[in-house]
DNA sequence: GAAGTTACGTACCGCGAGTATGCAAGTCAA
DNA sequence: TTGACTTGCATACTCGCGGTACGTAACTTC
C-alpha cells in the first residue's frame, strides 16, 4: 500500500472506522461496544481511532451523522419531484417510517443518540438533515394556505417525535409491511390536523 | 440502630439507594454516575447496592419506575375529578409538560431510559403508569363521540411521544412559564386533530 | 535527502462494574 | 437461652475498557 497520499490514507481509515462504528454500535448498542472492537472490525487498532477521533463519543457522533445523511438522501429522492406540499410531506413521512425498519438506524439514532450526545446536539444535527426539510414542507403548506399558521418549528419537532415513535412501533410489528399503511394513516391524521 | 427487623433494615436501605439513584442519575446521567457514588450518597457501600439490586441497570430501573410513579400520581391528582374526557386529556397533557421541567425526570425518563433499558421495557413500564391513562382517556373521548375511532393505543403512543418532545422543548426555553401555554396550545392542536 | 509532519501501532494507567468472602445482626427451633 | 441458620452489608479483589504516552514508519516540504 505504498505511494498513497496522506489524505487518501486518512480518508480510507476514517471511512472504514465510521462504517465499522455504524455496524457495531448499531448491532450491539453504544455501551456494550468497545473501541477496540470497532477498530478491529475496521482492520486497524485503537490508536488509529484516537488519532482521527477525539474519543468514543466523537466516533459515535460520526456514525450518527452518517446515518442522518443517508435518511436525508432517501427523503430527498422520495420528495424531490413532488410539487404539492402536503403530498410531499406524506411521502416523506412514509419514507422515514420505512427507514426505521433498519435496526442499526433505530439503535443509533432513536435509542442511543439522545443519551450519548446531548439532546441539544442531537436536535441540532437532526435539524440540519431532517427537521429543516420538514420545516420547509410545513412552511410551503402554510404559504399555500393548506396548513394553519403557528410555531412551525415547534410543530415540526412534535410531528418528528411522533414519527420516531411510529418507526419504533413499526419495527416491533410482526408484519411491518401490513402495518406500515396503518401507521402512515395515523401519521396522516396528525398532518391533517394541521390543515384547520 | 439495634432491635430493628430485617424487613425494616432492607426497606430503609433500598429506599435510600433508590432516592440517591434518582438524585445522582438525574443530575449526572447514567453513564457518568458510578455505583460507588450512588451508594455513598445513600450512606452505604457498593455491597449493599449489589445485595438488593442485580446491578447498575436494575438500580437505574428502580429509579426509573419511581419517577413514573410520581408522574402518575400527579396526573391522577390533576385529572381525577374531571368528568369531561377531552378536558381531562388537556389537563393531563399540561400536567405532564409541567413535570418535564424537572431536570432529573428528563434525564432519567426521557434521555437515558430508552438506551439503558430496552425500548420494549421502557414502553411496558410506561404503559402501566402513563399510557394506560392516556389510552383510557382517548377511549372515553371516542365513546362520547368526541374523537375519531382508530388504533387508539398507537395513537396514544404517538401523542405521548409528541408530549415528551414538547417537554424537552419547554425545558430548553428561557421562559418556561411563558412558553408553557404556547406548547400546550400546540399539544391541544394534536388532540383536536383526533376529534374529526 | 534531511527536517518536519502525519498516520498509525503498542504498551501502559486508572476508573469503575462486578465478584468473593467475611462478619455482624436478625430469625427460628428446641 | 442458646445454638444453627439466614439475611444485610462491608471490604478486598479482579478485569475489561476508555484514555494517554510514546515509538515508528509513511508521507510532505524545502
Amino acid at each position: 500500500m505504498a505511494g498513497r497520499t496522506q489524505a487518501e490514507r486518512s480518508d480510507e481509515t476514517t471511512g472504514r472506522l465510521v462504517r465499522a462504528a455504524r455496524q457495531m454500535f448499531g448491532a450491539g448498542g453504544y455501551a456494550s461496544t468497545s473501541i477496540d472492537a470497532v477498530a478491529a472490525a475496521a482492520g486497524v487498532t485503537k490508536g488509529a481511532a484516537y488519532h482521527h477521533f477525539g474519543g468514543k463519543v466523537a466516533l459515535f457522533r460520526a456514525a450518527f451523522v452518517r446515518e442522518l445523511e443517508e435518511v436525508s438522501a432517501a427523503l430527498e429522492r422520495a420528495t424531490g419531484e413532488e410539487r404539492e406540499p402536503m403530498e410531499a410531506l406524506r411521502r416523506g413521512c412514509r419514507t422515514f417510517l420505512e427507514h426505521c425498519l433498519d435496526p442499526g438506524f433505530r439503535q443509533i439514532v432513536l435509542l442511543d443518540a439522545p443519551s450519548v450526545l446531548s439532546w441539544e446536539t442531537v436536535r441540532a444535527i437532526e435539524h440540519d438533515h431532517l427537521l429543516r426539510v420538514l420545516h420547509d414542507g410545513l412552511r410551503a403548506a402554510v404559504a399555500g394556505g393548506q396548513a394553519a399558521d403557528g410555531d412551525l418549528l415547534v410543530r415540526a419537532r412534535l410531528v418528528f417525535a411522533a414519527l420516531c415513535e411510529g418507526g419504533m412501533l413499526l419495527a416491533r410489528s410482526q408484519d411491518p409491511a401490513a402495518d406500515l399503511p396503518r401507521l402512515a394513516a395515523e401519521a396522516d391524521r396528525f398532518l391533517e390536523a394541521l390543515r384547520r
